[in-house]
RNA sequence: GCCCCGAUAGCUCAAUGGUAGAGCGAGCGGCUGUUAACCGCUAGGUUCCAGGUUCGAGCCCUGGUCGGGGCGCCA
């Protein structure tokens, strides 16, 4: 705080004054905003926004019933506490605000129905005493999470456990708070209503911050308040643990960019945006297991450490035991192998697609799911060093079967996102990506363009664009060429097979001769662009012809030997078959419309970048 | 790896080479069934680091560090 001292006094009268003439001419300003507010009978806002006069009338709803809340009175009360004794009506307005007439009984209102009283009673015998830290008995309610409160009844007695959003107090009523908690269970906090007479109100609930995590005992109500339909009223708020320092609070109640908090990836997830893509991403994943559990494919777990370079092509992370500063060298000078782990050079998988296909070629249909490595100094807003990656193998199937499987595949995945997690895309929808929803719901309604590779550089050289790199058949299109075709010229994903096969790996399999027009050799590849994303989907027939297959691994400057296992899927009963390696931080992109793959991955790990 | 841009209060950003500011956030007070609340006051700075030019550098120069965008590699 200050450091009050002489030499500190001048610089501080100065800035004081000039404190001094801003506050002027701001509360000039502000008077004149708030005068023109009164002559429109309108309430002022902040920066002269008006609101309007309903806001006033909302205010003073006469249908909405102020309650009381029972407070322990010593003794045990929990034998006797069931569903209806949780409220005491105080006064009565026209219509309650509990749905249904107070029980003489009990003299109060909870449930409306008798499945929501069942439901009250069920929870109820789950409540047991509990010795508190205050000495004071209290009663633990039901746990719920804040999904499920936001169902329940109004009248459910109930505790949630989370941490604060935000806290707005006001003196109306002699004192309450308003108390935004979430747990992460749903998109909304739900809103906690303290009043001042709760024991621990001016110690602790008027001190609570973002980002504090608290339970809290009450009853679901229907709201007073505009804003939300339902809120606990508190019957008490137990702070579980503080922030200590609300100033230093990395993700205080405020709007931050992205780059900023991906500096704090610990606490990201407690925002709004980092929670609903964690949901979402959770949800997408579910449902890639889901749609092919109900085709009838095998989830196959393919080696994360592996000797096989599978693709000829890529930067690998190596796994080593070798110590680093004293290497051991064969007589030639070169590091000696033999002496590691796995006596010989190993790397983290850059793809299991070449060990799934043997489980392909037996049982029919596979995919795995998992991470992946690329070392490639690849600084983009798509790539990642670490990412999850699907890649589904089919036997008995060709480059159409592979390209409808990846069809109704990203359909599945977007339609499971739209349906089970509207509070999530509906955020997206508005505050990351405007009309997601809309474009998302068209993707899965329309049918999947599929375009060969020398179609797609016709459309591209009569488009009369400006490109940066020429477009020319047996060249692999620039990104800026997949973004004209997907987000300008079709505006949906476009699925783009049959490329040159000089510019793709060896196991793709060679097309005929003449196959779309081409002027070269072509080779089954497909590759599905999407906008905002781009390539999406990268797959294949694979090449079962073991002649061709070996003469694409020397034509690729490989070594046949070290492929035996790979060709003996090809010398012992071969069937055509294909595959796709689906980017699973790239889906997710795409269905949240989020712009950089890193804030769509728990910790992100690309070049420089592995501090959590 | 290549090409651009940036780094100033907890966050987002201002500031001709000449006294470093605002909004939000935080603390205190006022008002209020609040909800991007509002009003007043207060605190908060090694202007990324190391050099250099200059009477004087947040600003200009050199080197570095970190971040962002685009491209390449791909999923």
């Amino acid at each position: 705080m200050g450091q009050p001292g002489p030499d500190h006094r001048p610089p501080r009268r100065r800035r004081a004054s000039r404190h001094a003439r801003h506050h002027r001419r701001t509360h000039r300003t502000n008077l004149r905003r708030v005068r023109r507010c009164l002559r429109e009978r309108r309430r002022p806002d902040r920066r002269g926004v008006l609101r309007p006069a309903a806001f006033e009338q909302q205010r003073q709803r006469p249908d909405l019933l102020p309650v009381d809340l029972p407070r322990p009175r010593g003794g045990r009360a929990p034998a006797r506490l069931h569903g209806p004794c949780a409220v005491q009506v105080r006064s009565i307005a026209p219509r309650p605000v509990l749905s249904h007439a107070p029980s003489p009984r009990s003299g109060g209102v909870l449930c409306s129905t008798r499945a929501a009283r069942r439901s009250c009673r069920s929870r109820l015998g789950t409540f047991r005493a509990r010795w508190h830290g205050d000495a004071k008995e209290t009663v633990e309610m039901a746990w719920m999470k804040i999904k499920d409160a936001f169902k329940a009844p109004p009248g459910t007695e109930l505790t949630v456990k989370g941490w604060v959003r935000t806290r707005r107090d006001s003196k109306a009523d002699g004192g309450l708070s308003f108390v935004a908690v979430h747990d992460g269970t749903c998109f909304d906090p739900i809103q906690v209503v303290a009043r001042s007479d709760l024991p621990n109100y001016e110690g602790e609930i008027a001190r609570l911050n973002t980002g504090c995590s608290v339970e809290v005992d009450g009853v679901l109500v229907a709201s007073q308040g505009k804003g939300q339909a339902v809120e606990i009223q508190a019957t008490a708020v137990r702070v579980i643990g503080w922030v200590e320092d609300p100033d230093t609070y990395p993700v205080s109640n405020k709007r931050h960019s992205f780059e900023y908090l991906r500096e704090v990836a610990h606490l990201r997830t407690r925002t709004n945006t980092f929670g609903a893509i964690a949901r979402v991403r959770h949800t997408l994943a579910c449902a890639i297991h889901r749609f092919f559990d109900e085709r009838d494919f095998f989830y196959v777990h393919t080696p994360i450490i592996t000797a096989s370079d599978a693709e000829g092509a890529g930067q690998m992370f190596q796994v080593s035991t070798l110590d680093h500063m004293n290497l051991p060298r064969t007589p030639d000078g070169q590091v000696d192998y033999n002496e590691d782990f796995f006596a010989r050079k190993a790397h983290l998988t850059v793809s299991g697609q070449l060990n799934v296909e043997t489980y392909c070629c037996s049982l029919s249909r596979v995919y795995t799911f998992g991470p992946t490595f690329r070392a490639e100094n690849s600084n983009t807003s798509r790539h990642l060093a670490e990412f999850w990656m699907i890649e589904p193998e089919i036997a008995f199937a060709d480059l159409q079967d592979d390209a409808k499987l990846a069809d109704e595949m990203v359909k599945y995945c977007i339609d499971a996102a739209l349906t089970e997690r509207p509070d999530d895309m509906r955020f997206f929808d508005e505050r990351i990506e405007k009309g997601i929803i809309e474009r998302l719901r068209a993707v899965v309604d329309k049918p999947m363009r599929i375009l060969p590779y020398t179609d797609a550089v016709k459309i591209l050289q009569d488009s009369g664009q400006k490109f940066e790199y020429r477009v020319q058949w047996g060249t692999d299109l620039q990104s800026e060429h997949e973004r004209y075709l997907t987000e300008h010229h079709f505006k949906q994903p476009v699925a783009l097979i049959n490329y040159p096969k000089k510019i793709k790996a060896f196991y793709m399999r060679e097309n005929d001769p003449g196959t779309d027009g081409a002027p070269d050799t072509t080779v089954a590849a497909m590759d599905l662009l999407v906008p905002g994303v781009g390539e999406l989907i990268g797959g294949s027939q694979r090449e079962e012809r073991l002649e061709v297959l070996d003469r694409r691994i020397e034509e690729m400057g490989l070594v046949k030997e070290d492929y035996w296992w790979y060709r003996d899927l090809r010398r012992y009963g071969t069937v055509p078959h294909a595959g796709f390696g689906l980017g699973f931080e790239r889906l997710v992109q795409f269905v949240t419309g989020m712009q950089n793959i890193r804030d769509v991955i728990p910790f992100p790990r690309a070049p420089r970048q592995a501090e959590f």
